[in-house]
DNA sequence: CGCGACCTTGACTAGATTCAAAAGTGGTGG
DNA sequence: CCACCACTTTTGAATCTAGTCAAGGTCGCG
C-alpha cells in the first residue's frame, strides 16, 4: 500500500474525507520531528501552538498528586493525536512524556485554525477523535472505581491489544508494548508491587506472557473475560474486531 | 437580568458569540423538558438524535459493571450539555440518570449538523465543552488513582462548589448538593461505609457540613488543602476564582 | 404508627500499599 | 570477555486502607 499521511488514515478512519480536505490535511503537517525516551514533549501549565499527532513509538499524559505519585491518564500508541484538546483548551492541565524514542508529526494551531474555518467535515472528525479519548478516560474511571486490580489490568492489555491492532502494529495475538511495570502500575492506580501480582496472576492462568516488551495474549476469550472487557467504547468498526 | 438562553449563555462563558451566532443557537432548541428523579434519560447502547442541555436539577453519567456495582463517571449541574458527545459518537457508551426532577432543552443532531456547517466559531466552542468535560475525568482519574478517599471526596466538593458558583448557584459557601451518600460513593469508587467516614474526617476537622442536601464549606482553604485541589483543569476565568 | 429510604456504627475481612531485599537484565568500559 | 552498574522485576512480611456484613438510628411521609 502507498504512503497515506497518518492523520489522513486516522481521520479516514473515523469518516468520509474528499479530496480537498485531505490536501488541506497534508500541508497542515509543519514538522516531523523526533522526541527521546523519557523526555516530556509537552508540560502542565503550558500553552502550546501546536498539537501532535504521534507516527512511531508510545507516549502518555499524565498528571501528579502533591505527594509526587504519578497517574497516567491516557496511553498512545501511532496514529493517535496526543494534544489535539491543546488546540482549544487555553492552559495543559497535564504533561505528555515519551515512552520510547518517538517520532511524531507537528501541526501548528494556526493550520487547525484554518481547517476548522474552511471545513465542517473535518472538524467533526477531529472532534470526533477527541470524543474517543473521553470515552476511553470514562472506562478507564469504571475500571479504577469499580475492578479488581487483576481486572483491570486484563483490561488494558485488550484495549491496547485492539487499538494496536487497528493500526497493523500486531502479529496475530502477540505487540510489542515496551512498558515497565511502573509504567503500567501508574496507569492503573496500582502499586509496583501490586500490579506485579496481577500480572502473576494472568500470567498463571496463561492468558498471556509478557516478555522484554512483547506481549502475547494467549487466551483471548479467557482475558476478555477477566478483564469484563466490552470494546463498544472504542468506536471501531465491527470488521476490526473479528479475530486476527 | 433578562432571560438568556441557557445554551448561548454556556458557550459565552467560554468565548465570544456573535449576532448571528446566537439566532442560531436559540432556534436549535426543539423542546424544553421535565424528567423525574431517578429516571434514565438516555441509555447506554442507545443512539439518540438529539443531545440534552440540564437547565435546572442535577444529573449524572454512570457505566456499570458485570457484578452490578455502578461507577458514575461525570456530575452535571444546571447549564451542563449532559451528552453533547452523543452528536459524533455513534452509540452511548454509558447511561445517563436524573439524580434530581430536572428540566431541560433538548437539541436535535440535526440543527447540531445545521450549526456545524455554518458556524466554526460555534463548533469550536461546543467542541471545546467536551474537552473540558474530558478535563475534568482526567483529574477523576488522578483522584481515584492517587488520591485518598478523604482527599478525593474534599476534591469532589471544590469542584462542585466552583462549578456551581459560576452557574450563580451558591450563597456565600453553601450550594444545594442534593445526592444521597450512595450516589456519592458511586462517583468515588468507594463504598458506602467508607464514603460516610470519609464525610465525617471532613466534618470533625470543620471543612465542611452537608445537611439535608445541603453543603456548606466551612473553611474554603482547609478544604482545598485536604482535597489537594487545583483548580487549572475547570478553565474557569479567574475572576470567578477570587473568593464569592 | 409503621414503613422505607438513608445515614451511621462496629467488627471482621479482603485488597492494596509499604518497606526491604534479592534476583534478573542489559549495557558499558576496561 | 567479564565486572560492574543501573534499572527492573520479583518475593516476603507487616501494615494500612477500603470493603463487607450486619445492626441500629433517624427522618419524612402515607
Amino acid at each position: 500500500m502507498k504512503y497515506e499521511n497518518p492523520i489522513v488514515r486516522k481521520l479516514r478512519e473515523l469518516g468520509s474525507v474528499s479530496g480537498e480536505e485531505r490536501l488541506a490535511l497534508e500541508s497542515a503537517v509543519s514538522t516531523v520531528t523526533r522526541i527521546p525516551m523519557d523526555r516530556d514533549m509537552v508540560s502542565e501549565g503550558s500553552h502550546p501552538n501546536f498539537s501532535t499527532m504521534l507516527i512511531e513509538g508510545f507516549a502518555a499524559r499524565y498528571k501528579h498528586v502533591p505527594s509526587g505519585k504519578r497517574q497516567i491518564v491516557s496511553i498512545h500508541v501511532p496514529g493517535d493525536f496526543v494534544d489535539l484538546h491543546s488546540f482549544l483548551l487555553k492552559r495543559m492541565d497535564h504533561s505528555v512524556v515519551a515512552f520510547t524514542d518517538c517520532r511524531m508529526a507537528l501541526v501548528p494551531h494556526e493550520r487547525l485554525r484554518e481547517i476548522t474555518d474552511r471545513f465542517p467535515n473535518l472538524t467533526r472528525l477531529l472532534w470526533l477523535s477527541t470524543l474517543i479519548d473521553a470515552a476511553i478516560h470514562r472506562e478507564w474511571l469504571l475500571g479504577m472505581g469499580r475492578r479488581k486490580a487483576f481486572a483491570n489490568v486484563a483490561h488494558l492489555v485488550c484495549e491496547l491489544y485492539l487499538r494496536l491492532r487497528v493500526m497493523k502494529l500486531t502479529q496475530d495475538f502477540r505487540f510489542d508494548l515496551p512498558l515497565t511495570q511502573q509504567e503500567l502500575a501508574d496507569t492503573t492506580g496500582l502499586s509496583i508491587v501490586h500490579l506485579n501480582r496481577a500480572l502473576q496472576d494472568l500470567r498463571s492462568r496463561h492468558l498471556l506472557t509478557w516478555e522484554a516488551g512483547v506481549v502475547t495474549i494467549t487466551d483471548w476469550p479467557g482475558l476478555v473475560r477477566r478483564g469484563e472487557f466490552d470494546p463498544t467504547y472504542l468506536q471501531l468498526n465491527v470488521d476490526e474486531l473479528s479475530p486476527a
